[in-house]
DNA sequence: TTCCCGGCGG
DNA sequence: CCGCCGGGAA
């Protein structure tokens, strides 16, 4: 067994919080807290828990029931699928497993509303088997212990974290392990400021007392949910001079320079310079995080109300610092 | 008030 | 890879 396994279990044993489905092997009990249990945290979780297994004390009730009743006791927890999976379930078991909840992983998974974690939780905690569980508890304590940058949320990184999980599960009491390496997470290694003085990982974790490593583990590639601006620049020179403007802010190309701006909440032309501007050149670019649609017109005015800006020289132009839309326009230009 | 989080199914 | 949902953090 690793050290992390020992200590961790060790730690288990000391710190457990007592939970009313960790004290049986009831795989319907342990099914039913395992389902309320997914996106939901204990403390929401166990009036619902409490509630529905003194309406249906076991399984072929809760199959017998209707739908609706289910719904009912269900209500307010969210994720409704998940009480409608249960009443398929109950019923599946009840007619093709003769109401005994089958007990083997490939069985297990094929139930519906139940994923791999679900599948790993109630083969170890019903049946001993040694499936090791991978949920965010699971991902945090294991990158940052093992200092591991891999995203979680890639199909790469999963995999990953699952072989290191089932590599790590000892086969004497995988269940007391999935038990622990949870409630660890829960308790210990939180997601914000955990205590790394108090914890019994402190001298072998690669992230322990590194707040910033800590921060930034584990790593999600995020959905990146791209912003969409929109940009309508007015490019005005006159024989000497151009109109230039620097970007000021918290934003995209902070300091660097582009012609006067103006951003809007859509495509149209704004109103300031809709009658004296021409469009010349429009363009989408592309960053990591917002998706700018630019649209550069032409304008022989000398001032825009509303619109702050200076003539620089020609000459001098090529001293400032412009962002590479702004190439990519003159560029476009000078074709 | 908005942002972030999360197992599973489609 | 997104939508399901509600709670808690920011």
């Amino acid at each position: 067994m690793t050290d992390f396994a020992l200590l961790i279990s060790d730690w288990y044993r000391l710190n457990a919080r007592e939970l009313p489905w960790r004290s049986t092997k009831n795989a319907y009990f342990i099914w039913l807290s395992e389902v309320i249990l997914q996106q939901t945290r204990v403390d929401q979780g166990m009036k619902y828990y409490l509630n529905l297994i003194e309406n249906y004390p076991n399984l072929k009730q809760l199959a017998d029931a209707d739908e609706e009743s289910i719904l009912k006791l269900w209500q307010g927890l969210g994720y409704y699928s998940r009480a409608r999976n249960l009443h398929k379930t109950a019923q599946q078991v009840r007619d093709e497993y003769q109401g005994e909840f089958p007990k083997t992983y490939s069985e297990i998974i094929q139930l519906k509303g139940i994923g791999p974690y679900t599948a790993a939780a109630i083969s170890s905690f019903a049946f001993d088997l040694p499936h090791a569980v991978v949920d965010g508890n699971v991902y945090r304590i294991l990158s940052r212990y093992y200092g591991i940058d891999e995203p979680i949320d890639s199909t790469q990184g999963k995999k990953t974290f699952q072989a290191l999980a089932d590599s790590l599960i000892p086969s004497s009491d995988p269940a007391l392990f999935n038990q622990a390496i949870m409630e660890f997470g829960a308790m210990q290694c939180i997601p914000n400021n955990p205590n790394c003085e108090s914890c019994v990982l402190n001298q072998s974790c690669f992230s322990a007392f590194n707040s910033e490593l800590i921060k930034k583990l584990p790593i999600k590639k995020g959905k990146t949910k791209v912003r969409k601006r929109y940009f309508h620049y007015l490019h005005i020179e006159n024989k000497h001079e151009i109109a230039l403007d620097q970007r000021t802010g918290k934003d995209v190309w902070e300091k660097l320079y582009e012609f006067p701006m103006i951003e809007s909440t859509d495509e149209s032309i704004p109103l300031i310079f809709a009658d004296s501007a021409q469009l010349i050149y429009q363009t989408k670019h592309i960053l990591s995080h917002q998706h700018i649609y630019a649209f550069f017109y032409t304008s022989d005015k000398s001032e825009i109300a509303g619109l702050d800006f200076k003539f620089v020289e020609k000459s001098h132009f090529e001293d400032y610092p412009i962002h590479r839309l702004m190439e990519k326009y003159l560029e476009s230009n000078s074709k």
